[in-house]
DNA sequence: CGTCCGTCTCCAATTATAAAAAACATTTGA
DNA sequence: TCAAATGTTTTTTATAATTGGAGACGGACG
């Protein structure tokens, strides 16, 4: 009832792979260099030592410590089942919220979540209270949280958000320097649009990730930790929904592809006004699009 | 070791003033309705009738419950010193970094923060997950947290935000209907404003309080959740980073009024471009302002 | 003297558990 | 007969206890 070992059973069998290394009979490095090779501290190495001690893997007393025996597979030590998880809670939960269309104002039980992700509690609470920064979710007075939601006035919000940001960022490119990243890059993008646009009646599916990396390119340019943090959210509501409203998707896809390009046009031209107006024609449809799949979705 | 009673505590208080109001031997409302009077579950009423029975207040059987008696002082059950934390532990926790100017990668303690501003340890550790989203603080691999701190490229970054935000405000202003509320608050602001420089030799102190009423009047035509939270961090790093930048603090406050005066201005002109650049302007004295503060304090 | 080790202190992840909420079942009375 | 109230059980949340781990300190060793 306290928190896990994982540390310690890590390290040991680091320190293992390390001693297989050593000669047999070579005197073992100080605790603090092999802390330093297992990344722990010295209380975890001298755990570590005891227990290769007492498995006769080495002889320890004060600062003379030598290997006695190369290590076996059995001398090992079970780690238990390192987590595929946590590193993309954020992920998996926006995921589930889209993809079930969680309504708003669902209570969120973090018992619940916590089982369906198979995360501890108290891992999921400090996530809903990042999200909460966003405004994604609430906490309740009588405790717990409710998913504040996706509604169209988060829609309309996000949308307008997005707009502002992205904005900036295709000023901001029009300004840089020929031997800027971005140009190559550019480049290559325009190569796969106009490549997509020959092959869309069969392959208007492909779009979806072409868009989320087109984004991702014009907002390389601004490096703001603040924006960054933002994107990551943006990028992946917008992406899910453009995925899953169905409705005339070829039609919608070939339509961008043309509205994308407009703006690789200006921006490749240097021509920051152009740029900017193409870019705020293609957010505007962006935003209907998001709308009209919202509804698609309280309809259906 | 289990959560806090306070909730019962305050709940049976809130219930004794309600039978306070109630004739003698009336008869009390269904678990329900009292449930609504103290805002608690039925959970906690039924706790809360269960003393009242037994300290002679009330009968209770089944659905037949009577006041006995009025209650008195005496009945009243004592709270734990309510939190008067806790809410407004952002503000205190930024007025911490900053007026002590924490230096960047300083560890974290939980714990000692904990003690620090009187708050449980879970709470503070949700409210630093919250403000890792702002990159402000980020956790380290060995566990704990550490403030990622006010560093130069930070308040660069910070400012770069600030101004993509507000120019964007100002742009929305300019297109404001004329009933729209922001326009007496700008009449207001402008009279301030011109009273506080015809006192500014002696009342320059003053100011720091305008500048912000200023930014927020401005940034309060933009309904939109995202830019609202990020607005009250922005907001609290620069009012009091201008406060504590004794340098020169008359001639730039008074700089800053001329600056303000020249926004609200352009906008009752409705003239939009105008505005934008006098706005650009402004927010790039107060980056400079910023950035010289940093510097400042870096060298005292 | 500088590094290494024994010891100690404090912190943080994790879990156990009481308090509260919510769901469910039963009764009651118009 | 059925809606509202109560009795009962289950689930969830907030919080403290618990144990593993990080780091500090001083002495010892070379």
């Amino acid at each position: 009832m306290a928190r896990s070992d994982t540390r310690f059973r890590e390290a040991y069998n680091q320190l293992l792979d390390y001693c297989e290394a050593l000669p047999p009979g070579a005197s073992v490095p100080s605790e603090k260099d092999l802390g330093d090779v297992a990344d722990v501290s010295r209380t975890v190495v001298r755990r570590c030592l005891a227990r290769l001690q007492e498995r006769g893997v080495i002889s320890w007393e004060g600062r003379e410590k030598r290997l006695l025996r190369p290590p076996t597979r059995e001398d090992r030590i079970e780690v238990p089942d390192s987590r595929p998880s946590s590193d993309d809670l954020e992920q998996r939960f926006l995921d589930w919220v889209l993809r079930f269309d969680v309504p708003a104002d669902t209570p969120l039980s973090v018992a619940e979540l916590s089982r369906m992700f198979a995360v501890p509690q108290h891992e999921l609470k400090e996530f809903l209270a990042g999200l909460s920064r966003f405004g994604l979710v609430a906490r309740r007075r009588q405790g717990g949280w409710t998913l504040r939601g996706f509604t169209k006035e988060f829609a309309i919000e996000l949308s307008e958000f997005r707009s502002v940001l992205e904005l900036h960022a295709v000023r901001v490119a029009a300004e840089m320097p020929v031997d800027h990243h971005i140009w190559p890059r550019l480049a290559r993008l325009r190569a796969a649009h106009e490549d997509l646009r020959e092959r869309i009646d069969a392959d208007f599916h492909e779009f979806s990730k072409l868009d989320e990396s087109f984004h991702q390119v014009i907002n390389s340019v601004v490096r703001n930790r603040f924006v960054e943090e933002f994107q990551k959210v943006i990028s992946l509501i917008f992406h899910y929904h453009y995925m899953w409203d169905k409705a005339e998707e070829k039609v919608r896809n070939a339509a961008a592809i043309e509205e994308h390009l407009a703006i690789i046009d200006a921006l490749e031209a240097r021509d920051a006004a152009e740029a900017h107006t193409a870019a705020e024609r293609h957010l505007r449809t962006s935003k209907t699009t998001l709308l009209s799949s919202l509804r698609y979705h309280e309809l259906g």
